[in-house]
DNA sequence: AAAAATTTGTTGATGCATCAACGGCGTCGG
DNA sequence: CCGACGCCGTTGATGCATCAACAAATTTTT
């Protein structure tokens, strides 16, 4: 009997294994729901998707900027980040210029219209991060991500 | 200045704003990072994918099960379980027959090669588990399941 | 100054995940 | 018994994410 294996190592005390479908497994889960989350939010908020939000996001903090810049700091993939400027450009969102001294880059910068939006929709994203956390101290959050930077770390290994 | 906005929030000592690119934006990487290390391994260690592995692994505990129970435990999207058990179903990973008792139901089940795999790869997956947590307290392990459980709830509503 | 290597951003291919619509089956109330 | 309803699993459509190949521009090496 196949169970066999699994439960005689699940229910050893202090067992690490009982945890390999719940730490990885139990982070994919709560990231699809608090994907899905953001995603009905920024829909409702501002019709933006949430990779769309944050190249809003991190263009508005940092005013200007280039797609390889966003791909470091967003630890996105550079195809993904390309598509999802393409159309924030073609909705008016975005504007692009060639940078003069390099002219493979693009300057990134908002337009009034995508001003607009940050401004607009910074706020709700800030309120839904509150309620987030509004039952987490501030020692469960510091214990959390640290513990987040092991994991991260551990998985590059 | 854009950029403006978002200082005045993040340098506001306990600012919970400085989070809201970190916590749900933070898990969306560590979750990115562990996938991608899962896949490899998997991938080295016996050819299947991360989904096809939950289905094997989820199979494998349970003995006999049916779609509609993998979907709940797994909270997995039953179309996403459908399509992975075909393939699975055609690589004689995994049998199905019609359920004696409800004609709409299959009961599945590991081949002889799926427990095969199984068995050789569990272990594969114990050791990663060991290695991702190695540097992690059982404390703050606690602490993180608890935080984790805390934001699924806070995410669903 | 020419060749090699690197960087920037685009595109294509593929696989994963989610949502919705559907056909078939079973169950429950009348 | 039978019609309404809900559950099981399949399929299609769509969007997201990752990987790899590429052209153009720049930098480094020799």
């Amino acid at each position: 009997m196949p169970p066999e294996d699994l439960k005689v190592v699940d229910d050893t005390p202090n067992a690490p294994i009982s945890l390999h479908q719940y730490v990885t497994y139990r982070i994919a889960r709560v990231h699809a729901k608090l994907n899905a989350q953001a995603s009905r939010i920024l829909r409702e908020a501002s019709g933006v998707t949430v990779t769309q939000w944050r190249v809003i996001a991190l263009t508005g903090v940092a005013g200007t900027t280039r797609l390889s810049v966003l791909a470091r700091e967003s630890a996105l993939d550079k195809g993904l980040l390309s598509r999802n400027l393409k159309t924030l450009i073609a909705d008016g969102i975005v504007s692009a210029r060639v940078d003069e001294h390099d002219h493979r880059a693009q300057i990134l910068k908002l337009t009034a219209k995508g001003q607009e939006i940050f401004e607009k929709t910074l706020p709700v994203t800030q309120v839904r991060q509150r309620r987030l956390q509004a039952d987490i101290s501030e020692e469960e959050m510091r214990v959390f991500r640290n513990v987040l930077d092991k994991l991260e770390v551990a998985a590059e290994a």
